[in-house]
DNA sequence: CCGATTCTTTGAATCGTTTCATTGTTACGA
DNA sequence: TCGTAACAATGAAACGATTCAAAGAATCGG
């Protein structure tokens, strides 16, 4: 259990003086081969591995990057996580992950303990007021990239998902399959999410002369929430029934489903044509596949660390201009069977 | 834009020595009221925040520990995550997550990273073979906890679950609610989990003399997989059908049930009685609730922190014996409808 | 008022790396 | 052979917090 070794002990080992090993490991090039070799040697024997703390000390900030989002369990965050992870690694950062869990007092946890590593830059989604800490951080010379969320660009940078134009995609795929009796399940609509995904389909609606919309209000966003307005929808006459629904999200619709693959009556998607939102694993293997709106997690995750990268550029010693841009990305159709075929009959 | 205020800028704010602002910090009782106030007043004006790469740098080692999972996606992880943060906050640590999305380089890399950042200790869910590297570690004063994964306590301290008293657990449920012709329904029986799962539902039936277990292999862990099972079963005649089903994953279990739900002449649980294995979300809110069998994950995370907190004690400077424990969890029967009822008709 | 004791405060040394001005070395053309 | 580039290697200073021996201040009994 000896100490680690440092770049002294290397320099020793080597008989070179320490700025050498340093160059060696910063800057090749500047160093012969001879001694390279010499050099590289004496690390591997003694097992040296570079002290990160001292490194950024040196260097007045890490090389890490904090990302603090609202659940990791959720797929949507779980995929972002990884793309950030991968792009930050293609420029040589590594992310700090953070989970809030939706609790505002965790995520100042988190937002101080990535001020205290010296975090080159932070991606949070936020869940409490975050905005006068993040104020105080950028004057400090870290920027901000909000994830999920559209910021005002004269204040940070951000990247999100269009959520008005998802619902507006799935309510024109209903009425592209010629449904024209339409609703929608969602949880509050004070949930920003669930208001604008129904604007979008209203303004889908409102584009198709005879068809119209109706709005089932679901008491949340679960699996358990869908089977109750489900079992609603199954207690109708035939004659007031929808002819396509559009669910806030894939659980809501994956409720509704068992609800009318309990009652064997009604079929998907002949009587009904079901699609959901966020396309997560289980959507595929419904016991009618579902369709879905996908969102681009893999670009949101990306481009939070490409924005991110601007940001520090522009913050560099010469230019001084703050420079935001809030990217917006469209999310995407899935057709699987629960929308499957032409028209109902 | 301004750099961030250091220890000796509030010491000059404040008209003191650099000393007493740590001490101020580290040691509040051995500064005076009057001192005290007039450094915590100087540190609010600068915004001050501590930096911890040079306390690191002093202290020999950080203040974090590094947990490296196979996926956090997986709900599992995400809940032993979970706790492993709780449980390492209260013993002022951070975690550091790298997630290795069950790719051995992914790990490498990541362990990379922890020893350069000095974490106080590792706990990993290991993918490749990363003895050596641990080994390495372990010397350098880095102790090390396998999670979900049984190791020799001679080398080193684990937690892990009991797979095969899951399995009892499981197939003894089954013979309780009077079913003697069991079924098991498991992917390949090289993963681990499998083969115990497996082998403990043998030992269950073993003990009813009239009980049978039969093996159905199936190609993954997947709802697909599983469904591929359940159309086979459903294409059997009625006497040559099991009575009571147990699935290696809930997953599987969904899968099998979506078959039956779909032929409508099987009923859960009358004809069969059907239980999964891990108790995710999705469990609960199946068509007919499913039976499980749920791991405790909380303490499993919560476990590991302790286990390595032992490490680090038996590490220190008076003894040097090596410390390790494997601490082996039982899971626990969740019943749900899906094995409701008394016997089979 | 003095010496002893306790309580506060001080500031230099230290951790391991990077930086950079300086010195040392080599090679080459004149 | 010498002067001059070009190239290599050196080692002290700096980053910011903590530690600790030592100095200074306050308190108390006699």
């Amino acid at each position: 259990m000896s100490r680690s070794a440092s770049i002294k002990d290397v320099a020793n080992h080597a008989r070179v003086a320490v700025g050498t090993v340093s160059n060696v490991l910063n800057y090749p090039d500047r160093v012969s081969q001879r001694t390279k070799d010499r050099v590289l040697l004496a690390i591997d024997e003694l097992g040296f591995v570079r002290n990160d703390a001292a490194r950024q000390l040196r260097a007045g900030h890490s090389r890490t990057i904090g990302l603090i989002v609202l659940d990791v369990g959720n797929p949507f965050f779980t995929s972002v996580v990884r793309a950030a992870e991968d792009a930050a690694a293609l420029q040589g950062s590594a992310v700090l992950l953070g989970d809030s869990g939706h609790d505002a007092s965790r995520e100042s946890n988190y937002i101080d303990l990535f001020q205290e590593q010296r975090v080159q830059g932070l991606l949070i989604s936020p869940v409490g007021d975050v905005t006068e800490r993040l104020d105080q951080l950028r004057e400090r010379g870290v920027p901000t990239v909000l994830v999920d969320r559209l910021a005002d660009e004269a204040k940070y940078s951000s990247v999100s998902v269009d959520d008005d134009a998802g619902g507006y995609l799935a309510a024109r795929h209903l009425l592209d399959i010629g449904r024209r009796r339409l609703a929608f399940v969602g949880g509050p609509t004070s949930i920003r999410q669930v208001a604008d995904r129904l604007q979008g389909a209203q303004r889908a609606v409102a584009e198709v002369p005879d068809a119209s919309l109706e709005v089932l209000d679901s008491a949340g966003q679960t699996v358990l929430a869908g089977r109750g307005v489900g079992d609603q929808l199954v207690r109708r006459s035939a004659d007031d029934l929808p002819d396509g629904v559009f669910c806030a999200n894939d659980l809501l619709a994956l409720g509704v489903m068992q609800s009318l693959a309990m009652l064997h009556t009604l079929r998907i998607p002949e009587d009904i044509a079901l699609i959901g939102y966020d396309d997560i694993d289980f959507a595929v293997s419904a016991v009618v596949p579902l369709s879905s709106i996908r969102q681009p997690t893999e670009a949101l995750g990306r481009t939070a660390i490409e924005l991110l990268a601007e940001e520090l550029d522009a913050m560099g010693p010469t230019s001084v201009r703050p420079h935001h841009r809030a990217v917006i990305f469209t999310p995407e159709l899935v057709v699987r069977q629960s929308t499957a075929g032409a028209s109902a009959g």
